[in-house]
This record gives C-alpha cells, sequence and structure tokens, in this order.
DNA sequence: TCCTTCCATGTAATCGATTCCAATCACATG
DNA sequence: CATGTGATTGGAATCGATTACATGGAAGGA
C-alpha cells in the first residue's frame, strides 16, 4: 500500500507538497498540484486515516453505543445516525451493550481508545465507569434516548422522545375500550425510559380513576424473554390483568408468545399495547397498538447535536413527542368511521 | 488524555520499559512492573490505539460491510460476527451498503483507509471496483451469505447458506397444499443469492412436474417495497398466481402489505413463503412458512475463515445448509398431529 | 539596479506508540 | 582479578501523515 513518500517520489516533490495537495491548501501552482494528482491516481494512493488521526488527534468518527441490536427501535436509530453522520463526512462505529453494563463499559473503553471524537450513548445502567470518566475527561457525549444522572453528567446534552402524551393517548384508549385492569411490562428501573414510561402510565390512569397495582407492574429487561416471563406471571394472578402495556417491542413480542402458548387471544382475552413501532406490526396477529417514536428525527438531532460538541459549538438537549398509532390489540377500533 | 511518556516520568523509567510492561514483555523486573501498573492506574492511562496502529500496522479491527441493517437478516448476522470477533479481541466496524453499489464502494474505501486488519463483505451488486482493489491488494477478506466472482477473487473464501434443500422442501409443502401457479419476488440478478434462489426454484418446480413462468419471476431488489410492488404486478396478472415466494423477509413483509391493501386473504386466496425466518413471522397473520438460516453458525465461521487469513492461516470456504419452517401462510398444516 | 515582498516549495519536528541495538550492572568463572 | 554472561534498561529510529518555519526565486517599486 503506497504511502505519501511513494506519491512525492513519483511527482518529484516533497512529502509536504503531496499533503497541501492533498489538503487543498491554496499555495501550490497549477501544474504542481496536476503533477501529484497524476502521481496519486497512478499509484492508486490513498492516504492513511490512522497516521493522520495521530497527527491531527481527530479521527472524524463517532461512537454510538446502542443497548440492543436487534430491537428494530435501535436498529432504525442506527441507522439514521450513520446516514446523518455520513452527510457530514464522518463515520460511525456502533458498539452494540445488548443491555449489558459490562458490554456497554467493554465498548466504550474500546472506542475510547480509538480516539473516536464523540460518543452517543443510549446508556444501559445507572453509571458505567468508563463513561463517567470520558464525560469528565471532557470528551464530547451526547445521550440519546435513555439518559442517565451523576456527577459531570450535566452537562451532557439528552436527545430524547417524551412519551407522556402518547402513553396518555393510549390509556384514554383503553379505558374507552373498557379495560379496567391494567398491567405493565416495565423495563429496567436504571434506565430512564424504563421509570419513566411507568410512571407515565401510572400518572394516566389516575387521571382516568383508574390505579396501576404493585402486581400489576413487571420488571422486564427490554428482551423479548422478560416479556414472555412477565407475562406468564400476570397470567398466574388471582385477578389477571385484562390489558398489558409492554415498555418495548421486544418484550411485546415475548408476551405474545406467552399469551398465544397459553391459547388466549388478543384482545379478547387480554389487550397489548408497546412502546416503539415497527413495520411488522401491522402484519400481526391482531396488528398491534404501538407507539411510535420519531426515530430518523431523533438520529439527525443527535448527530447534529454531538458534532456541534465536536466542532466547539453549544449544543442542546432536544426532546421530541411520540405518537400513538392504533390498531386492534387493544379491541375493536373506534367506530368513528363507517 | 495521557500518553505513555506521561507514564514513564511519574514511573521514573523510560517509555520504552512502560510499554514492555504493557506488552507483557519477559525481561521488566517485578518492582520496576508494579512502579509503571501503579503509575498507569495513578493516570488512568490508556494506550493510543491509533499510535499503537500506525507502528505495529494492525488494529485488530475486521470490517463488515452488509446490504441491509434494516434487514433482521443481517442485524442477526452482525451481531454474531461481533459477539465471535470479540471473543478473538478484535473489534467489527459495520458498514451498511443500504443494497446500493455506491454506499458499498464507499464503506470499503473508508474501511480501507481506516487500515482494518479484514474485511467480511455480503456484496451488493456484481463488481465494486474498491473491492476488487482491495481483495488484489491482498487485504484479508470473506465474503458471508451473498459473494461475486471476477479475477482476483477466486482466492475470497465463501462462507454461506445452501438453499437448494429447503426450497425443494418449500415446492414439495406448496405441491401438497394443491398450490400449481406459483411466483417469485427475486433478489436482484447482481447477487448470488438473488441468483439461486430463482434457480433452485425453478428446478425444484420442475422436479415437481410445475413450470415457473417468466411472468411469475418479479425483480425485486430484497427491500420492503419492491416486495409491494412486485406483489402488484402478480396479482394484476390475468391468472395471478396462487403462491409467493419471497426470495428475503423484507419482500415478503412488502407482499404482505399489498396483498393486504387489496382486500385478499392468506393463504386462501394467495400462499405466502419466505427465504430468511425471524422471530416476528410467528406472530404475523398468518404465521409465515419461512426457510431460515443458521444465522449464528454464518457468522462464527466467517469470523474464523477471517481471522485465521488475517493471521496468515489459510482459510476455507463453508456451506451450511437452511430448513425449512413450517408455519400456516401456504395453507393448513400436514394433518399429521392431531 | 537593488531591495522588498510574496509565492511556491522543501526541511524537519511532531503525534504516541513499538522495538532494535547498545549500555550498564551484578555475578560467576577461570 | 580480569573477563564472560545474562538480566534490565535506555536511546533512538520508525510508522505516515501535518504543519511551522526556512529558503529560493521572481516580480514590483524606488
Amino acid at each position: 500500500m503506497p504511502a505519501i513518500k511513494d506519491v512525492a517520489r513519483r511527482a518529484g516533490v516533497s512529502v509536504a507538497t503531496v499533503s497541501r495537495v492533498l489538503n487543498d491548501h491554496p499555495s501550490v501552482r497549477a501544474d504542481t498540484r496536476e503533477r501529484v494528482l497524476a502521481a496519486v491516481a497512478d499509484l492508486g494512493y490513498r492516504p492513511n486515516a490512522v497516521a493522520r488521526s495521530l497527527r491531527t488527534d481527530q479521527t472524524r468518527t463517532l461512537g454510538l453505543v446502542i443497548s440492543d441490536v436487534l430491537n428494530p427501535f435501535f436498529t432504525e436509530l442506527a441507522r439514521s445516525v450513520e446516514d446523518a453522520a455520513r452527510e457530514l463526512d464522518y463515520s460511525v462505529v456502533i458498539g452494540n451493550a445488548d443491555e449489558r453494563p459490562d458490554l456497554q463499559d467493554h465498548h466504550v473503553r474500546t472506542l475510547m481508545d480509538r480516539r473516536i471524537d464523540g460518543l452517543l450513548v443510549s446508556p444501559t445502567d445507572g453509571g458505567s465507569p468508563m463513561m463517567l470518566a470520558a464525560a469528565r475527561a471532557g470528551t464530547p457525549m451526547v445521550f440519546v434516548d435513555r439518559w442517565i444522572e451523576g456527577e459531570g453528567l450535566d452537562r451532557v446534552p439528552v436527545i430524547r422522545t417524551d412519551g407522556r402524551g402518547a402513553i396518555r393517548a393510549l390509556v384514554a384508549h383503553l379505558c374507552a375500550l373498557g379495560h379496567r385492569r391494567v398491567a405493565i411490562i416495565a423495563g429496567p428501573a436504571a434506565t430512564t425510559t424504563g421509570r419513566e414510561r411507568v410512571d407515565a402510565f401510572r400518572s394516566a390512569l389516575r387521571e382516568f380513576g383508574l390505579e396501576l397495582y404493585e402486581d400489576h407492574i413487571g420488571q422486564g429487561d427490554f428482551q423479548a424473554d422478560s416479556g414472555r416471563r412477565v407475562t406468564a406471571r400476570f397470567l398466574d394472578l388471582p385477578h389477571p390483568p385484562d390489558a398489558i402495556f409492554a415498555a418495548d417491542n421486544l418484550m411485546a413480542l415475548g408476551a405474545m408468545d406467552e399469551i398465544r402458548a397459553r391459547g388466549l387471544r388478543v384482545p379478547a382475552d387480554v389487550a397489548l399495547a408497546a412502546f416503539d413501532d415497527i413495520p411488522w406490526f401491522v402484519h400481526t396477529d391482531p396488528p398491534i397498538t404501538a407507539i411510535a417514536q420519531p426515530t430518523g428525527a431523533l438520529g439527525r438531532a443527535a448527530v447534529t447535536a454531538l458534532i456541534d460538541l465536536v466542532e466547539g459549538r453549544p449544543a442542546e438537549s432536544v426532546t421530541l413527542s411520540a405518537r400513538l398509532v392504533t390498531r386492534r390489540s387493544c379491541g375493536e377500533p373506534e367506530r368513528s368511521k363507517p
């Protein structure tokens, strides 16, 4: 693989001149530029990004640590982040934490070792040591979707979706359809989205004169298996719930598995709704009512904020809103239309 | 961020000694090692991977260029690749080509610029110039799932799934259920999996005395929209097919969208089957019969082969087999069980 | 014609590691 | 006591770029 000095030799100039041509420095004579460019083309030379990064102390790379790649919400987020970053000539390196704090720490460490310019995180747990260290050390950092609190973290912008409005709409929908004993499969209490969704659900229920009983709050971990387990516990209760709200789409999948395994029907026996909409929800049996996040906008806003930080501009937190997409998993749709 | 010389200064040794401690070189006195390690801990020092890579000419990073992150098959593949690589202390950088040759080229270029140690590709089109150049330049490279032919590419191992057996089983299944006018939504002809699935389907049909008519072969591009379009064309035919086989799961999703939009029913009006099984297929209406690939094994085998190449060992191609998972989208299941 | 100024280019330091080679020292051997 | 051996350690080159500073020559003004 040719290096800059090979190009220099072939073009009969010094490496400095080659470097200037490569970086569009103005003071290079036109014919010299031509000669260098010709040499570059002849050799198929490409600048070594590793060497360049060492010298300039920037990698034009962003790290994205997400909780679970298999969750379509995060895949979509990753995709929009990559698209937005590419527009601005940045690359993205994804680390999949698989909802495991140790893996999250591993990825943050690896990314920091690689000297990425900025870090986009959707934190899994309360306080990964590496992440705190990175934030304190002044690494440009932005939280997406979820965030954590802690000292040194108050200056980290949070790009997220507020689900309260949509959750309230969902509760209204459930009430209108006659559901009274509603339950929630919550995310880990260590995550903000985990807690927030339970809180919003509880407040909305109260507003409608309903209560969220302790044994109708199941602890999940945002993965399918936990949805199955929690649903099993709900259905074994002396008075099982007549509606279940899963705090993410994978737990909803698990819930469906369990409901189906018991020969029960959605929504006749138990209604089901999920946070995070995905294309497949249109085609499940029945189509699942879900709360949709503006994933593309979320990813774009996150990249904008992070790159602002990286390039020394101030960045602010952004909160977008989710919206309810009504389908048939909570009961027949309102008879508003014929 | 402290550098090796800061550690050296604090420990009262030279950078050479620090480097030796960091790389477990045997000839360092125990107490010196302790002092260095203490300094490392005090400063929270982490070696700069960029500098190390420049010097050693290896990044311990693998590139993975996939056709479409939003396709659950590839997400799962990416995940298993990352897991396998991490076991062996390698990182993975994913490039999403989105089924676009230009993006594929962009990612291969970026990864090569970053001097990754090896490249794992599931090629989108026939012959990306950067990819050919990389292969010819001797970059360790392995194809997963799909592959391309071309000079310089014959030494590149291919880790893939052979779908012929499973496709034959699918055709048998369709025949047994009385379907005669079967159609296929094919992948791009430029991809091997695109062509192979059509060929295997055609041969299997012939074996069962059926024919695959030209207008029952729809050109898709492995994305949902094309599934919709092709299905629309099928259903507009004077004699529409009574069974549709989608060459991947996203096109199956598109097909379902279109079928449902027309108020038709699966499988009563038209049967549906897909290549690539995903968790959601259990819960669609009806559950979709699909051909499942051993994704985890595929990813692991690919990483093993690539790292063998990277570390100078020979590597061989691997072919695994897919299997048919019968559900209800082609008709009622065989009455083998009560 | 001589000096100033500017343009184009080269020289060399630098980024943070790794590693070859040389130097030092303690100790053992003859 | 002189010399050889092996264990530790340091000095300095190196990887491939970028960039401050120096240099040489041409052009312009007095």
